[in-house]
DNA sequence: TATGAAAACGAACGTTCGTACTTTTTAGTG
DNA sequence: CACTAAAAAGTACGAACGTTCGTTTTCATA
């Protein structure tokens, strides 16, 4: 690999760190130079925009995503039993990013501000929803499941969020215990017996 | 009222709109300033910070949600009843809001910045949640619930959460059918009958 | 090893923002 | 009406940021 190349994933690397710990707004590219320790326009050389590095901060965030809970799940058969790991991995990652998901978390910062990274943000989460509505429709035709796929995963997708949110706020048992109960009467009741 | 308590409070009517349209971070004293027709320093004046400006952006906000979803329900009974039409009336006030909560906003922009601002968010979300568990629980020992209070209300918020997240990324029907969906079905598997 | 391209640097610019200071205008009161 | 305190305006400053430009250093290759 090239060194610019390679110092690029370096970049991007803690990059995804500072963007997921803070924002994709006070990633800002004098404190990412200084982590880094470059200077300030030999990182901006890299990128040549701000937006240009919240980009590739995004694509770097998917591709760690998919290595970490689309791939290890892609053999597994039959479709619950990998809708169950993919959750897994799900939540692996999750805290595996320090609590905090940068989509979720980019979509409330850009959902008033037009533009790229706004139009990435919301394929990135759509593609997601569907890969997931995708899983719960296979499990249903193998009728180990039954009901509404797209039901399933808005409320699937609604403990995820509210697991995040009530941990931060600080409700009692909101990311452990709350959410793999509430997972599981979920599953329960859509599942065929 | 004192003109300086007047205007102060125009101020905040539509500061509240613009921070809930956009974010506290985004906005700005001189922002605020044209749209209010005021000079940056004359609007400044009444705040002598940011910091400032956006607690009592926080606090105006939540007199508008007691007014809006508090008041209304204060005499309902019994709690289940109460409970049902403070959704309701949550569910009204967030769609008055440009289908937007500033607290759950607020929560992810200052997750990790320290200082008042977050701890003012907090405390005011844990509140909201508490208000909801001590209704849930009052239904409970009234006998027309049963369950775990808390469980009920993780499980509440997070189909609040999901729906307004869903509703942007552009979930088919996530903000109207699929939450009363849920909420129905939430709340029959726990009634008692 | 010589050479040209890529990578990194240093300094500076234009803009935006919060804030401080001073002055002018407004409004309430004796 | 006069007077004073509050409210609003005008101006300015310093810091942070993204970006540009010219230069220097590093690296791959012939």
């Amino acid at each position: 690999m090239n060194k610019g190349k390679h110092t690029k994933q370096q970049i991007l690397a803690t990059a995804l760190n500072v963007a997921t710990a803070t924002s994709l707004n006070d990633l800002t590219i004098g404190g990412l130079a200084t982590v880094t320790g470059m200077s300030k326009s030999g990182l901006f050389g890299h990128f040549n925009s701000k937006e240009n590095l919240q980009l590739e901060v995004l694509e770097y965030a998917q591709t760690i995503f998919i290595e970490s809970v689309i791939v290890p799940t892609n053999q597994v058969k039959p479709a619950l039993d990998k809708l169950l790991l993919t959750i897994e991995c799900w939540l692996d990652w999750y805290q595996s990013q320090g609590n905090s998901c940068i989509f979720v978390a980019a979509s409330v910062e850009f959902d008033d501000q037009p533009g790229v990274v706004r139009d990435l943000v919301k394929k990135r989460l759509q593609k997601w929803l569907a890969y997931l509505t995708g899983m719960v429709e296979q499990a249903i035709d193998e009728g180990s499941m039954r009901g509404d796929a797209k039901q399933i995963v808005f409320e699937l997708y609604s403990l995820y969020l509210g697991s995040e949110h009530m941990a931060w706020v600080g409700f009692e048992d909101a990311q452990h215990s709350r959410f793999k109960l509430a997972l599981k009467s979920l599953i329960s009741r859509h599942q065929h017996n």
